[in-house]
Parts: C-alpha cells; structure tokens; sequence
DNA sequence: CCGTATCCTAAATGATACTG
DNA sequence: CAGTATCATTTAGGATACGG
C-alpha cells in the first residue's frame, strides 16, 4: 500500500516520457556503471577482475551494478558451466552500443586533462 | 567541525583522481545538468525560457544547477547592464565542447528508441 | 521574474556481516 | 570468490516560503 501516491509521483512518471538524453543518463549517470560497462566493454569479466582494475568500488556496489546492468539488458551474466563456479559478465550488443557514449565522455575528460597545463 | 573524518573519507578522495570518465560524469550525470546544458547549447539563455523548455523540473533546481554549471566553468552568467535585470546564461566554450558528449548520448536514445518498434 | 533558504523525503552509497 | 542483507550515513531532489 503505498502511503503517498499523490503529489511528488508526477515527476517520476513524467521523467520516463523526459528528453531521451536523459534516459542515458538515467542508465549510466551513476557513480560506477560507466566505468562498470566500460571496463566490461575493454574485455574484463569476472567481478575479481573488475575489482581490482577499480579497487576504490565496494563489493555491494559492484554486484550491486552488475545485477542492474544486467536488468537493463546492457550486460549478460553467464554462469559458468564448469566446476568453477566463477560467472562471466559481458556486454550484451545493446551494452556494447553504448561504448560511443562512454568513449565521447572518456575523450571529453582526457582532453581537459590534458589542455589544462597551460590554464 | 567534521565528525567523522574517519574511515570513509578516503573513498571521496579518491574519487578525484579516479577514471577520467568519471569526472565528465561527475559533471553531467545528474538528473537535470545534461539537459539544461543541452538547450543552452541549443540557445535558450534566460531561466524562463529554460523553465519553459523544462516545464518538470522544480525552480530550485533549475537555479541551483545553472550556479553549478557555472561553477564547474560550463556555462556564464551575464547580468544584464541593461534596466531590466535578466540575466541570460550561454554555455562558455568548455561548454561548448561537452556538445559531443551530450550529442552522443541523445543520440544513442533516439536510437533505441527508433529500433524498439520490432522487439 | 530572479534567486535563495529551510525543511523534509527519497535515493544512492558505504560498512559490515553473513551464506554458498 | 560470488552474492546478498542490514544498517547508517550522505547526498539529491522536491515543497514551500521568502526576499530582490
């Protein structure tokens, strides 16, 4: 029974018919997705390996992503077939897809890296 | 006084010098930035208009990402010297050259949003 | 109309402990 | 290792009222 279905509601219903940018951002507009998928995007694939190439990320976040990456169908989780019970994550074609936005974002940000010698 | 100064105060700092990728995020990847710089970018210059353009978004936001905005260096505020005291913002050239970024993730929605017709 | 301050709720994140 | 649950804290965002 959800106690305040009145007023602020409008906001969140109208967000999902908002400017397509900001559906985007809705998807990678976190703290960790974009990094996340980019990685996953580079090759990377099991969480360890995740984890270490970004050790500042909490475990919780980090499942906590790629379970949402994978519902938002950027991301597979394969569960290895083997003994080993160690899944795979990889981006999905629509996941892929996504590489032109991280790469503008990542491009943009070394740019400023880097012009910003001489400010 | 900072309370707790502690323990999860190295992640904050570490967030700085993360992935650059991160950083453009930082910048854009909240709920309102990505569009407002948009339709700077795209022309609009006085609050009103943007809130036109934004009919959703609140009035204190919009008013506090503009200061963010030009906080960060995205954008100017131009108080008008003439009589009638309405300033108009337009994105500085730093700005300016987020338009890549942005352009890639409207156009990644539209995208989608053009090929989900036969899923 | 521009802009801010205050209060409040909700969402995001971290710390930690736990299971398989 | 992988993954989840719980709790506490922080941050973002909205409602509202006020002042220029």
């Amino acid at each position: 029974m959800p106690k305040t279905t009145s007023t602020n509601q409008r906001n969140k219903i109208q967000l999902i018919t908002d400017c397509p940018m900001t559906h985007t951002f809705n998807l990678l507009g976190n703290r960790w997705r974009p990094i996340i998928l980019w990685k996953l995007i580079e090759g990377l694939q099991s969480p360890a390996e995740l984890h270490l190439a970004i050790p500042i990320i909490t475990r919780k976040m980090l499942y906590q992503d790629l379970k949402e990456l994978v519902t938002h169908g950027l991301v597979i989780k394969i569960t290895s077939t083997s003994r080993k019970h160690i899944p795979i994550y990889k981006p999905t074609p629509l996941g892929q897809s996504l590489k032109s936005v991280l790469r503008a974002a990542l491009d943009w940000a070394e740019q400023q890296k880097t012009g910003a010698e001489d400010a």
